[in-house]
DNA sequence: TTATAAATGTAGCAATGGCTACGGTTTATG
DNA sequence: CATAAACCGTAGCCATTGCTACATTTATAA
């Protein structure tokens, strides 16, 4: 008995390297808001930040370290290279506005947070411009 | 030298549990659709489907069965448990209403698609209203 | 200054999701 | 029915992101 092939082929980029791309964005964002909210970034911040152990974290900016988006020296503060500066600057940028435009459209203040932070990894470049539309109509 | 300590501790549930569960939703999801066009779901339709080995699949589908989401027997097609059912459903809705969304915001069929996949698992319910009421207020 | 506290780092374990290689089952087909 | 093809499972590797426990460094205070 023959069997039909789905002709579906969801766009699922690799899952692992796909999360990796969303966990240094979201460590530059964080490590950006942090110094401008504190001075400085350490390590432990950046673990009640995003309410994990500071092993956890200690790993992360080492890999993103090699990765030349952050400076980080032993038991030093951690700091946005060039390059993690204009990441950093791209997805504050990116969330702000997927954040007014989930309040824009009727999300209330706490929820819109917690979605636009989940969300704001997964729009491309036409999306937010369809986001980006739909505020300047509105305002 | 005291320092301040960030008030702000974002809203990330733990990472690995959480992409776990999006695992979990993307393949009963799947299973579901694959069932409905090719009558069953085999766990290479599954490796076809999001572009990944056997291997991976086969795996991901014994933890499933565990969780008892699927059911899932040596060389027989995948089922979906009545639970597993429930959880497609929700999520296949879910998926419906983001695309949909997306469509009607102006955003192009291929990336509407794409990028609700990505979105679909961090809406709340809240924005699945707003999103609602929006399309609601358009047709 | 020296003792203690706070901050980081390291070692090593688990779960998840990728993979290749290899072997066993089922199904199709000559 | 026998063999090939398709399908699936297992072993075992790696990377990522969690963790606890322990070691080390830096900062604070007595």
């Amino acid at each position: 008995m023959k069997r039909k092939i789905s002709t579906r082929s969801v766009a699922f980029s690799q899952t692992r390297s796909r999360h990796a791309n969303e966990t240094a964005e979201d460590y530059v964002e964080a490590v950006m808001e942090l110094i401008e909210e504190l001075g400085e970034c350490r390590v432990l911040d950046l673990a009640r930040y995003f309410n994990v152990s500071h092993v956890t974290v200690s790993r992360i900016v080492k890999r993103l370290h090699d990765e030349k988006l952050l400076y980080s020296r032993p038991y030093k503060p951690v700091e946005l290279t060039p390059e993690g500066t204009k990441l950093a600057k791209r997805v504050k940028e990116r969330h702000k506005i997927v954040l007014a435009f989930l309040v824009e459209l009727g999300v209330d203040e706490a929820n819109a947070e917690i979605d636009s932070e989940g969300i704001e990894h997964h729009v491309s470049s036409k999306t937010i411009d369809a986001m980006k539309n739909f505020l300047n109509k509105k305002s």
